[in-house]
DNA sequence: TAGAATCGTATTTTT
DNA sequence: TACGATTCTA
């Protein structure tokens, strides 16, 4: 075999040199099919980039030849640029994606061949409820009853595990044919019956709107692969050398489809050599179709394989590992295996019982602040975990109020915002006319008069023709019984469509125009402009950030189409969203124990350690589902370099009412001379457990003095804790006076609902930006611009699922936005008397002007929000 | 038809 | 609590 020129060809030494022994073993490898089976922190994305640019430069194999999967689209970014640094640029052109990814980029090609058009549309997971919504309506399906969502689920697990539609209704419902009208279900109570018509019909009308959901894209794959025997040979001589990380975490269809890829049951015997990297202690997977005996089975599921196992472990003290591998030893069924590392024991774990939720947070917040004072903890290697995503909220209230800056990964997605998915719906009718789901969604939006009414008919006349929606949308004038007051507006909508898809066709290429234009076209933009809801405000800049999203997209790929662009807000993770590792974001990180899979930080706190929270109710009772909890307490708490931290709350609100909690069993499963506890018994746990000595709880000192011993409510707490040292510490600014530190309990409270609906840019109080005055102004630049191009050339910005705090100097997720950390805007063209809006605050006069160069200030009049003194730079701001 | 008001019910994790 | 869905009213 040829080398390819443009690779960097290293040499066994520089390859495995300062590799140990086992991780040099599977950098060399060359059988047929290899497992590696890598234990957290045990240098798996290492080992893998190594192998592959071994492939490359040893074995001689091309670039094209190789095709690497990862779980996430930020993994694979990853490992491309590792690649990159070890064998040059071509590492870009290579086949480095999520499954996801891979898949799509198989069936633009040769979706023909199951019955995919060009455009297709992927639709996620609220466009698969509103379709699932739709045919329940038509069906007369119950959707109180069965909900969208529990039907979806079984699709969703019928897909993973390749079942097809016609299998289903073959055996439950034999006289159903997709699309027929009237059908009646032979028993109430015959849920198998209705699970195959809903999946059956679900699947008939995915077709006709020319669109898949997620599993489909793997689902349709395989069925390519098996029924297109030259699409099969296509890939299977194209792909020599196939790489799967994460791969405990695959499930069946994935499996397959790696074995379909690689021809394991070709007769002429498999065309592909494979490697898969995992470990079954981290597979958190499972309810969405992970199987973990597909790694299990690895050896007997394909011939000659052999296994390598990485147990040395370079990220983590011994302490870490030794809590780790008690907690994990609990799992019944498993093969032993043990971490270990060179680094020595460290520092004990730091274990801390709160009384409530809040007091959790305040904690976790002051203990942040010390390290960040007296340790010189950079806020970046700290993050704090957690199993929901609703426990993030006290906590980042705690973060507010003692300063600390953060960035929360998670919650609502950009890409699932309303207005964001009102526009990209837009561009999906664009695109394609037939997806009946978006064009449906957009009909009404903006309100053009057009109800539930015009809405039916026009979909009524679809199917009476066995047609799309907008087909007979486009033949509006053969609609029966159609007045005037409807047609007007629907041939109004007709036009408009029609207008919009000449502009894209003629502006394929610049994905951000089409954007551009959709948003003033349609009237999203302006509805949302006349809006005086301060929410509105947000949402017009989250559509500007989408359209600064299409022009980042439109800046990377230079040959990128607006289907390009879409695939890439479709495929998007929470975890895509997060800096690289080597980047200091000034920000504490905070997210959930999933999303934190193949992260690591110097110091961790694993937060809500309780019974029902983590492990979570609902998986309590199951063994299995146990043991998964127990493997995602493994991740976490293998996600620790340095210094954990393990907290728990004894009164937890979980909707609304206050629940009491018992310690986690987790906690119960680390040996206790591991835990340094600060605090181990609640106030409450302790006055149950009777008067004892204070002697017997070494450390719980300080808040006794801060909190005068315990407390039984949460609520009072709530606003009582903030008033501590870290509060008079920021306060006393001149800037935003407005909100005086007796007004936080109630003000605060409100203000934060608020912005986080307002979503990715919300919560940015006046007592923020006192923060920012106060403290980060002077040290911001470096920060802010370094992280600021980074951002921009890994092509991460898609802003969303991190929030980001204006406390702190870095915007790395915006870097083209009109309104980011630096929104460019120029004082010279504000002047007294102009009105603007914000964000936050909605509507305001300019009441002041002050030319300060960078640091220009803006005083504006909010009427009933107050006088607020805004850096110019950084206020999220608009000029009317 | 649109908007307001009320009501009821759900909250695990997500490619 | 917090959202979506339904119902009622203009």
């Amino acid at each position: 075999m040829q080398q390819d020129p443009e690779v960097i060809q290293r040499s066994p030494e520089e390859l495995t040199g300062d590799l140990n022994q086992p991780q040099a073993e599977a950098v060399r490898y060359a059988g047929p099919a290899l497992l590696i089976g890598a234990g957290a922190g045990s240098g798996k994305t290492r080992v893998l980039t190594r192998r592959i640019a071994w492939i490359l430069s040893q074995v001689g194999a091309w670039p094209s030849q190789i095709l690497a999967i990862t779980f996430t689209n930020k993994a694979a970014a990853e490992m491309k640029e590792r690649l990159a640094a070890l064998i040059g640029p071509v590492a870009d052109r290579m086949w480095v994606s999520t499954f996801h990814s891979a898949c799509v980029r198989i069936l633009r090609r040769d979706g023909e061949g199951v019955g995919l058009k060009n455009g297709f549309s992927i639709y996620d997971t609220a466009d698969c409820e509103r379709l699932i919504k739709l045919i329940g309506q038509d069906l007369n399906v119950d959707v109180k009853k069965f909900t969208p969502r529990s039907i979806l689920s079984r699709i969703s697990d019928y897909k993973n595990s390749l079942v097809d539609w016609k299998t289903q209704l073959a055996a439950f419902a034999p006289d159903y044919k997709p699309g027929q009208r009237g059908y009646r279900f032979g028993r109430i109570d015959n849920i198998e019956e209705l699970y195959a018509v809903m999946y059956a019909e679900y699947q008939y009308r995915l077709a006709m709107a020319n669109a898949v959901d997620f599993d489909d894209l793997i689902f349709k794959t395989v069925e390519l692969l098996r029924t297109q025997p030259d699409v099969a040979a296509y890939y299977r001589h194209k792909f020599r050398f196939i790489l799967v990380d994460e791969y405990q975490d695959t499930n069946h269809a994935q499996y397959i489809l790696i074995r379909e890829l690689a021809g394991v049951d070709d007769p002429a015997g498999p065309s592909a050599a494979v490697t898969v990297v995992g470990d079954s202690d981290q597979s958190i997977y499972a309810f969405r179709g992970a199987d973990i005996r597909n790694i299990q089975d690895f050896e007997q599921d394909f011939p000659n394989a052999r296994t390598i196992m990485l147990e040395q472990n370079y990220r983590s003290t011994q302490t870490i590992l030794d809590a780790a591998n008690a907690v994990i030893t609990h799992n019944e069924g498993r093969k032993p295996k043990k971490l270990w590392t060179a680094l020595g024991k460290g520092e004990k774990i730091t274990g801390y019982a709160a009384d409530n939720a809040a007091l959790e947070a305040h904690w976790i917040a002051g203990e942040i602040t010390r390290l960040h004072a007296e340790e010189g903890v950079r806020y970046s290697d700290i993050a704090i975990m957690y199993r929901a995503n609703a426990q993030s909220r006290s906590l980042e209230e705690g973060l507010i109020k003692a300063g600390v800056p953060y960035q929360l990964v998670g919650g609502t997605r950009f890409y699932e915002r309303r207005e964001v998915k009102d526009a990209i719906a837009y561009l999906q009718a664009i695109v394609n006319p037939a997806d009946n789901v978006n064009m449906r969604r957009i009909l009404n939006v903006p309100k053009r008069g057009l109800g539930a009414r015009a809405e039916s008919m026009v979909a009524m006349a679809a199917e009476s023709h066995n047609t799309t929606f907008w087909d007979a949308l486009d033949h509006l004038e053969q609609i029966e019984g159609m007045t005037a007051r409807t047609a007007n507006p629907l041939s109004r909508f007709r036009d408009l469509m029609n207008s919009l898809r000449q502009f894209a066709a003629a502006n394929d290429a610049h994905p951000s125009r089409i954007v551009a234009q959709v948003l003033h076209e349609s009237g999203l933009l302006e509805e949302l402009q006349k809006s005086d809801d301060p929410q509105d405000a947000s949402r017009v800049e989250n559509l500007s950030q989408l359209q600064s999203v299409a022009a980042e997209y439109e800046q990377h790929n230079p040959d990128g189409t607006l289907s390009g662009f879409l695939e890439t807000t479709a495929l998007v993770a929470d975890s895509d969203q997060l800096p690289g590792a080597d980047e200091d974001s000034g920000k504490v990180t905070l997210m959930t124990l999933h999303t934190a899979k193949g992260l690591e930080y110097p110091v961790v706190f694993l937060t809500g350690m309780e019974q029902g929270t983590f492990p979570h109710s609902r998986a309590m009772e199951d063994e299995k589902e146990l043991s998964e909890e127990r493997r995602l307490a493994y991740v976490g708490i293998t996600r620790a370099k340095r210094h954990l931290y393990v907290t728990r709350a004894a009164l937890r609100a979980q909707w609304g009412q206050a629940n009491e909690m018992l310690p986690s069993q987790f906690l119960d499963e680390i040996p206790d001379e591991l835990i340094d506890w600060k605090r181990r018994e609640t106030g409450m746990e302790r006055m149950r457990s009777g008067w004892r000595d204070d002697d017997e709880f070494g450390g719980w000192g300080d808040d006794d003095d801060e909190f005068g011993g315990f407390s039984f409510g949460g609520s009072t707490f709530g606003s009582a804790a903030p008033r501590t040292a870290s509060h008079s510490s920021y306060g006393g600014s001149s800037y935003g006076s407005s909100r005086g530190s007796s007004s936080y309990g109630s003000s605060y409270g409100s203000s934060h609902d608020s912005s986080r609906r307002s979503g990715s840019r919300g919560g940015h109080g006046s007592y923020q930006w006192n923060r920012r005055y106060g403290s980060d102004l002077s040290n911001d630049r470096g920060g802010y611009s370094s992280s600021h191009s980074r951002a921009g050339q890994a092509g991460s910005g898609h802003s969303g699922r991190v929030t980001t705090r204006r406390t702190s100097p870095s915007a790395n997720v915006k870097p083209v936005s009109a309104t980011g950390a630096d929104n460019h805007l120029d004082i010279a063209d504000f002047h007294v008397g102009d009105r603007i809006t914000h964000d936050k605050f909605g509507m305001g006069k300019v009441v002041d002007t002050q030319d300060k160069g960078r640091n220009s200030v803006l005083t504006v009049d909010f009427g009933s929000n107050g006088v607020k003194r805004l850096m110019l730079r950084l206020a999220p701001i608009e000029k009317l």
